[in-house]
RNA sequence: CGGGGCGUAGCGCAGCUUGGUAGCGCGUUUGACUGGGGGUCAAAAGGUCGCAGGUUCAAAUCCUGUCGCCCCGACCA
């Protein structure tokens, strides 16, 4: 059963969509949901194995959760909101709420605090491989991002962060072996924690041009961080100091309508992003008690960046040390930012406002060209926006006196955009970030007591008290892993798997299947390889050559073995690696044949 | 959730503007030739044209509604 097909399903965009399901691997059920064909589920098993393997390795204990739980499990750490419709949610019969699991945190932990009471009990390291779910807005590229997917979830539970840093250790060196033995080219990077909360995580991506995420790099330290969390390293100060310079010219109102995008904008004014400054507003949610109790009432932040530069949320959170949100543009207008058309200018003389301006972006003078820096940006009225704004002329004050005078502390520079390639290394000085591609398979994260806390999970310890446990999740997108090693190495032909999760390491082309010696070195060669250990597939089809061998290339299997008259005429066969696309292989005898395969394979 | 597009045979598509017998390629089945990179010839099977209404003597085609799917963006492991 290996339906391969000629043409790729019309729906297929991505490389490792496309061939999967030419090759017969996977069919789509329904949006973002596959099923796995023999060949398909041989691959999957494969990586499964390893992972399992290696998990194993790590003291981890293998265990299965149900994918169907309560919502109330849910509702106990508030998740039930913060996953929203990514969750897959019902009634059953009976009116109780229930959803698919799309991560088991909860389970776990429901499950731990009922068995686990005591400190001797722990360190603890469980984990299952089962079909998670998540309703994506936009489930894509097969098997890539699916709202089925095969998922190994681990949790750690320890009494200490000492031993949660163990056990984070061990899994982060146990994900490097199962990448490693899977045959991807990866990267691990440092990552925000996300939604599943805690303090430190890491992902590991398989770098490849097609992927969907985008890291940075520091070529000189090996540091790598995914965008989102990248630094940037320190960034010069104008020698004049921020924010100092002459106005370019006079402030320049344009009508600019149907402009809802910096691009818009740009284009219609015929000013570079990188001249714009980008103003984003966001409103605390929550900060620290001890401005809560010098400054009670409502807060607002004002973010500018350069407008080809991004925002980066965490960052200004950071700096600003708040809980943040996105300001709602109506409350924001009451409050003068009319939002899409806000100017730095909008903040000045505005109470319990701080505007933090990334250096990028509080600069006076164009340093290269030795003039006053041009800067366009929003006019803080609808469809309008002003070139030649100038930071010391037009906010009404200097700025940097503003700054430097404690007592009206609303004003700021800090670095709180989003990394981009050419940006200083946070780990080396003088050298340039790299941006590169990548797909995310594995990511780990330390929870600390996020859980354990919220659920009541505590145990006795040696001091006779009861203590949070502290825990760590480790995940592997099983099924997505399969798709990156396709991603990572196939070409127009086919797949090339690595050795290690191929579906069969040889595959016998059986060139006149009617033929009696044919047959006979095809089954005696089979029995001879899978002897040796390696998994034979024969084709003995009744196909044409060029069929067979198209079929050979699309399914990607890594050794071929073409038993033909040519060859059997001198007792030879012809043996040929699939991922040499030049020379047509090469002869040999029949009984050397398996070595040459075992030779092969233990070689990739 | 915004923008764009698509639902016609197992797969890829045409037909729709201008309503009138359901088409092509691949695949499948049968036979012959052929036999080292998707071969040739001949014959055959296979479709309530996504679904539901409406207009009409007549609807794949026009109208309304609805469902599903894909791509881009936003968001996200």
């Amino acid at each position: 059963m290996i339906p391969t097909a000629k043409e790729a399903p019309a729906d297929a965009e991505a490389p490792s969509h496309k061939l999967l399901v030419r090759g017969g691997f996977i069919r789509r059920v329904t949006s973002g949901v596959y099923q796995y064909l023999p060949l398909g589920w041989r691959v999957l098993s494969k990586v499964s194995q390893i992972v399992r393997e290696e998990m194993n390795a790590a003291g981890a204990s293998e265990m299965l959760m149900p994918a169907l739980a309560p919502t109330e499990l849910l509702k106990e750490t508030g998740r039930a909101e913060d996953y929203g419709d990514l969750l897959f949610r019902f009634e059953d019969r009976h009116g109780r709420d229930c959803y698919l699991g799309p991560t088991h945190e909860e389970v776990i932990t429901d499950m731990m605090r009922q068995a686990v009471s005591s400190y001797k009990q722990l360190p603890l390291n469980l984990y299952q491989i089962q079909t998670k779910y998540r309703d994506e807005f936009r489930p894509r590229a097969g098997l890539l991002r699916g709202r089925e997917f095969l998922m190994k979830d681990a949790y750690s539970f320890d009494i200490s962060l000492d031993g949660l840093n163990a056990a984070y250790d061990k899994m982060y060196q146990a994900y490097v072996n199962v990448f490693t033995r899977c045959g991807l080219d990866f990267t691990v990077v440092e990552a925000e924690a996300g939604p599943i909360g805690g303090s430190a995580s890491h992902e590991f991506m398989v770098n490849c041009a097609t992927g969907e995420d985008t890291i940075m790099v520091c070529p000189s330290s090996g540091y790598a961080a995914n965008v989102e969390k990248c630094e940037i390293g320190e960034r010069a100060e104008p020698s004049g100091g921020f924010f100092v310079g002459e106005p370019s010219g006079e402030l320049d109102e344009m009508h600019t309508p149907d402009c809802p995008s910096i691009e818009d904008v740009c284009k219609f004014m015929k000013v570079k992003p990188k001249n714009m400054l980008k103003t984003v507003v966001f409103k605390v949610v929550k900060q620290s008690e001890e401005e809560e109790k010098g400054y009670p009432g409502d807060w607002w932040v004002v973010a500018v960046v350069r407008g080809d530069h991004d925002v980066n949320l965490g960052k200004v959170s950071a700096i600003s040390e708040s809980k943040l949100q996105l300001a709602d543009p109506a409350e924001a207008k009451a409050f003068g930012f009319e939002i899409g058309f806000v100017s730095p200018r909008a903040a000045v003389g505005k109470h319990q406002t701080l505007m933090i301006v990334d250096p990028d972006a509080a600069v006076g003078m164009d340093a290269a060209k030795g003039k006053p820096m041009f800067w366009a940006t929003g006019a803080d009225k609808k469809d309008h926006h002003v070139k030649h704004f100038n930071w010391q002329r037009d906010l009404g004050k200097d700025p940097v006196a503003a700054n430097k005078d404690s007592a009206d502390c609303f004003f700021m520079t800090g670095s709180i955009r989003n990394a981009i390639e050419g940006d200083p290394s946070p780990r080396a000085k003088g050298v340039a970030l790299e941006a590169k591609r990548g797909i995310e398979v594995g990511h780990i994260f330390k929870l600390g007591a996020k859980y354990s806390s919220a659920m009541g999970f505590r145990v006795s310890g040696e001091d006779q008290q009861l203590h949070d446990v502290i825990m760590g999740c480790y995940g592997i997108g099983v099924s997505r892993a399969v798709a990156a090693a396709v991603e990572m190495s196939c070409d127009d032909d086919g797949i090339q798997w690595p050795a290690a999760i191929a579906p069969y390491h040889v595959l016998i082309t059986v060139m006149k299947p009617g033929d009696a010696k044919s047959a006979e070195v095809a089954q005696q060669l089979a029995q001879e390889i899978s002897d040796a250990g390696l998994d034979v597939l024969i084709d003995d089809r009744d196909e044409r050559p060029g069929s067979k061998f198209k079929d050979a290339d699309l399914i990607g299997v890594p050794m071929r073995v073409t038993i033909g008259e040519k060859g059997l005429a001198e007792g030879a066969v012809e043996v040929k690696l699939r991922s040499d696309r030049q020379s047509k292989g090469s002869f040999v005898a029949i009984g050397e044949a398996t070595a040459k395969c075992v030779e092969a394979i233990e070689g990739t």
